[in-house]
DNA sequence: TATTTTTTTTAGATTTGTCTAAAAATAATT
DNA sequence: AATTATTTTTAGACAAATCTAAAAAAAATA
């Protein structure tokens, strides 16, 4: 069976929705798609004939066993072509998604696994997140958030927590991106900012805001 | 300016037929996108008004200086991909076809320019067709090598490697000469010997040694 | 518990691309 | 030139995905 890009887009909004809510509520799906709660409710009642998700009327949404290696399947185009874009054609991370959202719905299995190969099976992309291997299977990131990491530990910036343009214009900004070391210095409890340190750099203040958008992993 | 894939479709469709036409006629476009007169009357209009193409009713159609200019983009597209689905992923030269019919409707134009650079500006396609430069130039063929010549494609010998008497004699044995017109039907990757097709003939495979000996041109 | 607010769903309309069937224009044939 | 055949267009309908506005259900609050 094949899916719009349209269905795919939905799947892949609940598939990430639902890793923090369990169900996922109607007003949240049209907010993620930008579209209105009306044709979301349309859209749930086609993918719920299709056995892609359980739905209840008012009851929220899940995927079914189904809809999730939908997901996971998008996912993983998703992540390999961002890794092909910056690792192969020399993109810069941060300019990547939203090519990778039109790539990811190249339907052709084949190529997907041709790519995987191609690239070497990377386990993670550019952001940091986990490529799921052809049997849906990703590797766990040792990933924690900068604002759990300890005073003076040496660690480098792995991920990021959004790919909104505005986190990405930031940390641009910052002169932060994924392999940035640094080490906290501070913290301050007044309103959670951070303290951080890059060397041959002058130390400077992040806000708790930016700190909770970044992972790190200590090295 | 964006499009529809739909539309692109459409636009790349004339632009192909009317390499030989001239103008295109609705029936002719309805046989090559497998759907009906009605329907291409439709998006007609709807391309005239968007100015890709001049149309007036029963007279055919068509493209502007803007549509050549959109179908030249496409076919540069879709060319590369086939030439990175070869040349970097491995795959046959006679697989790639559905799955560049996709990508070539990807639009990040970052994406053309660092794949273009990535596969070292190539001239030709796996098929043996030129790919517009990012002027929507392209090289012209005079004489190809005719291992080299796509399948199915009407050519005519042009050249030949030698004038040894060798050669000659095998020529007139098969029958073959300068202005001879054939077509490639088979190549096979074992001995990279070429099965062609001649009017009015049996097929029959001639070797390696000979298809490289042999310059066509398309016709 | 009754009332208000929020969320979600229905009803009906719109746009894109398609279709069938019938009408109109063009081309071919006698 | 008149008739027949073919091609092309129009008219009206349909499916997918969306919207607005109003109704229904659930949640929050008094």
């Amino acid at each position: 069976m094949s899916f719009s890009v349209t269905e795919e887009n939905y799947i892949k909004a609940i598939f990430h929705l639902q890793q923090e809510d369990g169900t996922v509520s109607t007003n949240e799906l049209a907010a993620e798609l930008h579209t209105k709660a009306a044709s979301v409710t349309d859209m749930l009642k086609k993918l719920k004939a299709k056995k892609l998700l359980s739905y209840e009327r008012y009851k929220g949404v899940r995927l079914t066993v189904e809809g999730k290696k939908l997901a996971l399947g998008i996912v993983r185009k998703h992540r390999l072509w961002e890794y092909f874009l910056v690792d192969t054609l020399q993109f810069g991370w941060d300019e990547v998604h939203e090519v990778a959202e039109e790539l990811e719905h190249i339907s052709s299995k084949k190529l997907v696994e041709k790519l995987d190969a191609f690239l070497g099976h990377p386990k993670f992309d550019p952001h940091g997140d986990p490529i799921p291997d052809s049997h849906g299977k990703m590797a766990v990131q040792q990933h924690i958030n900068l604002i759990d990491l300890g005073i003076n530990k040496m660690a480098e910036i792995s991920g990021v927590g959004s790919q909104s343009t505005e986190l990405l214009e930031l940390l641009k900004h910052k002169n932060l991106g994924i392999g940035t070391r640094l080490e906290v210095k501070k913290k301050f409890s007044f309103d959670q900012s951070v303290e951080i340190k890059i060397k041959n750099q002058n130390a400077f203040t992040i806000s708790q805001q930016l700190a909770q958008a970044l992972f790190v992993k200590i090295v």
